[in-house]
RNA sequence: GUGGGUGUCGUCAAGCGGUUAAGACCCUGGGUUGUGGCUCCAGUACACGAGAGUUCGAAUCUCUCCACCCACCCCA
């Protein structure tokens, strides 16, 4: 036998629709703030991510599905702005006047140790807003994430937020936090020795517990933001007092992409246990410029689909599984069958949902048939039916029958359903 | 990368050194030669994760491997 590859699942036609719910709620509430959808390859250029994410990172360092095909180097995307931010540059999308406001739902990869709430496959939500630098931005980004998990009826997920500070406030704080591990240097691991020049800053997400050690009481970047990004910050507080949004602060956040600056926040939720964030984001006012691209400031969150459904789940929130068909057309001996497929093809050119044999069984197990998918009427066609003109129509959940005229037989259905 | 747990029919699940390896559900057919969900009866299935070892004898004990699950860590 042929398995599913690890870290990938198969999404059931028993639990697509709870996909679909979500997906549909997500469109709404998108399209309610002006977003529009975007879709972009599953590929890109492994160069895109290295330069977007930045190689220092878990991500691009150890976490890609990368392969090489004809010289060229492509990798499957393991989260989704830098390949929005790469398609709104190449199609010059910031001619057509900003902010430019995309939404998206994408599968994303990464190569990781399977858990409850992390797959190597998973799908996201995602949200991206070009060409504001105003906190106003951050909000309603913000906000419409926390408007989304609300209408998916969550009620327990916290929001955190920090900010992470800009290139020119960064410069302090890296000196600081340099300063702090200079001493111990020699103890951290060989991929924190070469981060400790490049980029110290991941040396605070690293997972070697030798260096999680060294970083304990290691100063906190809040504590270093220049002007400019203090202001910026209290501002974004501001703005969410305004629309209602609760929130703590958290100066332990510090997002696994390289790209992010100032403003970074997560919703968590107990219910997911080890896995606790179920949507993630933050601005990133360079990634256009550094993919290439004019100057261009970002804010954008991704939302764990997976995750989200889980949280659903254990919040014990019911919905109903829609039935699949409205009627079953049962036909009893060869002259009723002929009719009956006839019958079939006219009512669902009237856009009924119908169902005919195909396993040519008897007509009790086509009645259990009907039951388990949930058709709502069975309509039976005999000898006698067919010789009066008359059929049998018999309501499913009630066990009502009566006996319709073929004329009348579509627009009864019609009625009752 | 570091730990812990679990592998018996399609599914759930007994069994703990000697059994024809239970049972239930599901599925199929029948009781009603034309009526489901309830009931009764019958039927179907290459089930002991793989390989080695101990033993007269292994699903049961030992070892190795594999698969899945979970925690640490990090993230969606």
């Amino acid at each position: 036998m042929i398995s599913i590859p690890k870290g990938t699942k198969d999404i059931l036609p028993k639990d697509v629709y709870k996909w679909q719910n979500v997906e549909e709620l997500f469109r709404k509430t998108a399209e309610k703030y002006g977003f529009t959808e975007i879709r972009t390859p599953i590929i890109e250029h492994t160069e895109l991510f290295a330069r977007g994410i930045g190689d220092t990172t878990d991500v691009v360092q150890k976490e890609m599905y990368t392969f090489e095909i004809a010289g060229r180097s492509l990798t499957l995307k393991p989260e989704g702005t830098a390949g929005v931010g790469r398609s709104f540059i190449e199609n010059k999308l910031y001619a057509e006047g900003l902010p430019a406001k995309y939404y998206y739902i994408t599968p994303c990869y990464r190569y990781e140790k399977m858990q409850k709430g992390r797959q190597r496959e998973f799908h996201q939500f995602g949200i991206e807003v070009f060409g504001s630098d105003k906190m106003s931005a951050d909000a309603e980004v913000i906000l419409l994430a926390y408007d989304f998990i609300t209408a998916c009826g969550i009620d327990d997920v916290k929001l955190h937020i920090n900010s992470i500070g800009c290139p020119k406030c960064r410069g302090e704080y890296r000196k600081a936090l340099q300063d702090f591990l200079r001493p111990n240097y020699d103890l951290l691991c060989d991929t924190c020795k070469s981060r400790f020049e490049r980029n110290p800053m991941r040396i605070l997400d690293c997972k070697s517990p030798e260096c999680k050690k060294l970083t304990v009481g290691a100063p906190k970047m809040l504590d270093y933001l220049c002007e400019d990004c203090r202001n910026a910050f209290e501002e974004v507080k501001k703005l969410l007092d305004i629309y209602g949004v609760p929130y703590e602060v958290d100066p332990g956040i510090v997002r696994g992409l390289d790209y992010y600056t100032k403003t970074a926040f997560e919703f968590v939720s107990e219910k997911l246990g080890s896995q606790s964030t179920v949507c993630g984001g933050g601005r990133y006012d360079h990634l256009i410029e550094e993919l290439g691209g004019p100057a261009t400031c970002g804010v954008g969150f991704g939302l764990g689909i997976e995750r989200l459904l889980l949280i659903r789940e254990a919040s014990g929130i019911e919905e109903k599984q829609p039935s699949s068909c409205d009627v079953l057309v049962a036909g009893l001996g060869d002259t009723a069958k002929e009719y009956a497929m006839k019958l079939t093809k006219q009512m669902r050119a009237s856009g009924i949902r119908v169902i005919i044999d195909v396993m040519e069984r008897g007509l009790k197990a086509q009645f259990k048939y009907a039951d388990r998918i949930g058709a709502k009427y069975v309509v039976v066609i005999g000898d006698d039916e067919l010789a009066k003109g008359v059929f049998t129509l018999r309501d499913m959940a009630n066990s009502a029958q009566c006996e319709v005229p073929k004329e009348e037989l579509i627009e009864t259905i019609q009625k009752g359903l």
